[in-house]
DNA sequence: TAATTTTAGTTGCAACTGCAACTAAATTAT
DNA sequence: ATAATTTAGTTGCAGTTGCAACTAAAATTA
């Protein structure tokens, strides 16, 4: 029984995306890249978004404000980042890389994209774009539908 | 830049499965049903496989044998299934759910095919299998590939 | 058979996560 | 204006994870 589960999506969502993470690091860590994949994101976030605040990350990642916190305390100390008072807001913190830290990610993307290109082998442009779609659905459907009721409650 | 990032399945699927998991736990809490999505998969596949052997399972969650021993330990201690010695290998433990763990499996089935509904809800069911297709051949890809190479040699 | 290597599982450690409680600043209501 | 509420971010705590080092048993090799 329960066959009805593993001709879901979800098992298969969760191993392959940890899969993926695994080889992402790994080709971070023989790239001499020390980042998570988390925190690569988090930093191409801020590097296109200059002077972001934590909290309009947070949707953006699906980490509660507690883990951002650490996160950006982490990369703080390895002096990718750089954490400011806002002058508008005194309760909020701005963020910006620094040299450093954009150096990194220049480093990291190609490599990230070659991942990606090798994730990819065999599939169409139009199968990963269906793929995302699918996904995409999903989100909404959680997001908007009763069962999303425990979520949006917290 | 880095839009090919974004127009790649990578940061989809790790915010998408992060949002099913935060789904499925409220869910299993709102019946009384005190597991993880994991737990719930481990539970399971010791159900489908009496007497199956930790080792047995690694591969199949994905997730490393350190990690497997300390879930297995805490849903011993819940009393939801039992480790044994093997008789044949002496260093093998063999794992059966208990009457409390099948009834604990049958209670959560139901609701986590309720779950699997709504998530999918607006999709086919061509949808859903090509794109589980997708990811099986990511995980070839993975598990094939240089890329994994440094997965591999692990 | 004895020595070596491999295998199954456990444990110490450090890192990451979410929740809940907290501080301090800003907003809203009275 | 002042009190109450909300918001941005931090911190304590407990739970989970992976890696590496470990124990003990089995399989391999000499």
């Amino acid at each position: 029984m329960l066959q009805k589960f593993e001709k879901s999506l979800i098992p298969w969502m969760g191993k392959t995306i940890k899969m993926i993470d695994h080889i992402i690091e790994g080709e971070f860590e023989n790239n001499q890249i020390d980042l998570s994949k988390t925190q690569f994101v988090l930093l191409k976030i801020i590097q296109d978004n200059e002077g972001i605040q934590q909290n309009e990350i947070t949707p953006i990642l699906n980490r509660n404000k507690s883990s951002l916190t650490r996160m950006i305390t982490t990369l703080e100390e390895k002096k990718l980042l750089i954490r400011t008072i806002s002058n508008e807001d005194k309760r909020a913190k701005t963020l910006q890389l620094t040299t450093k830290g954009n150096k990194t990610v220049e480093k990291a993307i190609p490599i990230l994209l070659g991942v990606i290109k090798a994730l990819e082998t065999g599939l169409t442009k139009e199968e990963v774009q269906a793929t995302i779609g699918v996904l995409k659905k999903i989100q909404t459907n959680i997001t908007s539908s009763e069962v999303g009721i425990c979520l949006n409650n917290k």
